[in-house]
RNA sequence: GGCGGGUUGGCGGAGAGGUUACGCAGCGGAUUGCAAAUCCGUGAAGACCGGUUCGAUUCCGGUACCCGCCUCCA
């Protein structure tokens, strides 16, 4: 069995993976407070545990693993966002939730087991704030329940400081209630105006952390394996977890392998709205960008380290990944990934590393490899690889008349026949279709860009040579075929635009036509063939 | 002020106390009837200053700079 071993953030060191239970793995990742589209940032938590998540499903089965992602749908956030836009607040959240699912389902994250959400687990919540008060470790105080900070002496481990230490420095909000300026709160009281439950403390609502306790205990039990999210909850938010839940179930330990991603970039410098580079998975996507290009570009960074976002990687993924897809076309995965990728996943989610050897497989035409070791880390399957498709890269074969065309193009060449052979590579480029000619094979598949890259450069040609014919003959073949494209004193313009049912109806006309003339030249060469 | 992370060749980005990371770009070459592509080779690094060591980019200490958290934040 593959090792794995992870880095805790609770021990500062990388551990042996050893799970309580390996017919039931249990991991908890903190969700999104449900109020607006996640951004880049949301997501790379969710990407990367998503790496973790089939990395365990592989290694002790399918349906040994239980994952755990919640969505919090009570938040002081989202009632200022209902507030302020005068919505309901059930409105925001149910919203929220389906553009969440969108976003990450684009990325190829698997859906977790389990997605509570926060309002329905107040029951919960109150039960344990309870039994906090109960224990001594919770206070009343005007309405509010507060954590007793002092009462739990481990508090501060999880993010190495003391107490002492972050009250020293420290800007907290000291609430004159509050026994010590960290205490937090667990129930605070909520108006008419705001949601409320009633509770043993009147009508109210919890405060953010008991949310996470609250779910993970209902759904993981006391004591689980991992829980995970992005560094900047280390503290308080996980710290506070630890405390409430340890407090709450004494002896249990809680999560024993705390993750923690570090933070995302944006061309080298914080993701932030003044500075105008803060984005949302969805900008990306209604860019163009695939939500598996996004996808490659987190992995390829280490989740320990600070990872930046550029145009410049996403154009590299995209190349990559383009090229993968063609060579696994058509292949089937194999069995089981190599030991050596296994391994490198297993190395406290060495993703680099994995993709490096990706590259390896790739390179050494190791197709089935490399399918079998995309599958494991969310990449090349099919669902992910519409963009591929959509973008018409079609394998040979799928339509028939390519297939057929390019066979006659073949035997034409084996016979020396160039002329008709061009000939016809002409009519399938100008019908959309890229061809590659190697030794005595060739391959074609459907592709707009080939078109455009031979008309273009014809375009520019013969706008040079002053043929303004010509230019004008290459343009309308550009046009016919769905590119927006101009034709003035200064030459063929760029193209602004590509209409892709226009594309098909051309591609279509021009396949018809390219087919009649591959049977003509098949006649050409019968008697040729006969003679041999 | 406290806590934590980072600093690798033109760019991205890993591992390993001593041996080529890898990818992109660059350069050189091969191959190809043409187009497109493909293939091979190759230079280049580890912020700075000390220490440990036969030997450190890799371990230890310090300095500088960058980033994050300490208030809602993935």
């Amino acid at each position: 069995m593959t090792d794995i071993r992870l880095t805790n953030t609770r021990t500062r060191k990388k551990e042996p993976f050893v799970p309580l239970d390996p017919a039931n793995v249990r991991m908890y990742l903190c969700g999104p407070t449900v109020y607006d589209r996640a951004h880049m940032g949301n997501a790379r938590p969710v990407v990367v545990f998503d790496v973790l998540f089939r990395l365990l499903r592989h290694v002790y089965g399918t349906d040994h693993v239980t994952y755990v992602r919640n969505f919090t749908d009570v938040d002081d956030k989202i009632n200022a966002r209902a507030a302020a836009t005068g919505r309901d607040i059930r409105d925001i959240t149910e919203e929220t939730i389906a553009w969440y699912h969108e976003d990450m389902d684009a990325l190829g994250a698997l859906r977790p087991t389990h997605e509570p959400r926060a309002t329905d687990y107040i029951g919960a919540m109150i039960t344990m704030i309870e039994g906090l008060v109960a224990r001594g470790h919770a206070y009343v105080a005007e309405g509010h329940v507060l954590f007793d900070v002092r009462s739990y002496p481990d508090y501060g481990r999880l993010s190495g400081r003391s107490v002492d230490d972050m009250i020293a420095g420290a800007r907290v909000e000291v609430a004159p209630f509050k026994r010590d300026p960290m205490d937090f709160v667990l129930w605070k009281p909520s108006d008419a105006d705001l949601p409320g439950w009633d509770s043993p403390w009147g009508r109210g609502r919890p405060g953010w952390h008991i949310e996470c306790s609250a779910m993970s205990h209902e759904l993981l039990g006391a004591a689980f394996d991992i829980h995970a999210g992005g560094i900047d909850l280390q503290f308080p938010h996980h710290e506070n977890e630890i405390a409430q839940s340890c407090c709450a179930h004494p002896g249990s330990g809680f999560a024993r392998y705390w993750l923690h991603n570090e933070m995302l970039q944006v061309e080298g410098k914080k993701m932030s709205k003044s500075l105008g580079n803060f984005f949302t998975v969805r900008d990306l996507l209604d860019q163009g960008i695939p939500g598996e290009v996004i996808r490659f570009v987190y992995l390829q960074t280490h989740y320990r380290k600070p990872m930046d976002w550029t145009a410049e990687k996403a154009r590299e993924a995209e190349k990559t990944l383009q090229k993968w897809h063609y060579i696994c076309m058509t292949v089937r995965p194999s069995r089981s990934a190599p030991t050596e990728f296994l391994d490198a996943l297993a190395d406290d989610l060495n993703t680099p590393q994995a993709l490096t050897l990706m590259r390896k497989y790739a390179k050494q035409g190791n197709a089935a490899d490399l399918l079998a070791c995309g599958h494991l880390v969310g990449l090349l399957e099919p669902s992910m690889g519409l963009w591929f498709d959509r973008n018409d890269h079609l394998k040979l074969g799928e339509d028939p008349r390519i297939f057929e065309i390019t066979s006659v193009r073949e035997r034409a060449r084996a016979a020396g026949r160039f002329d008709l052979s061009d000939k016809l590579r002409k009519l399938l480029i100008e019908s959309g279709v890229a061809v590659f000619d190697h030794k005595p094979t060739s391959r074609a598949f459907k592709e707009p860009d080939a078109l455009l890259r031979y008309a273009l450069s014809g375009a520019n040609k013969a706008w040079e040579a002053g043929d303004k014919l010509a230019a004008e003959a290459s343009v309308n073949l550009l046009r016919s075929a769905g590119f927006q494209i101009s034709l003035d004193e200064d030459g063929p313009s760029a193209i602004t635009g590509f209409d892709e049912v226009k594309f098909d109806k051309h591609y279509e006309e021009h396949m018809e036509k390219a087919l009649l003339e591959a049977q003509r030249v098949e006649e050409t060469l019968e008697p040729e063939a006969d003679d041999t």
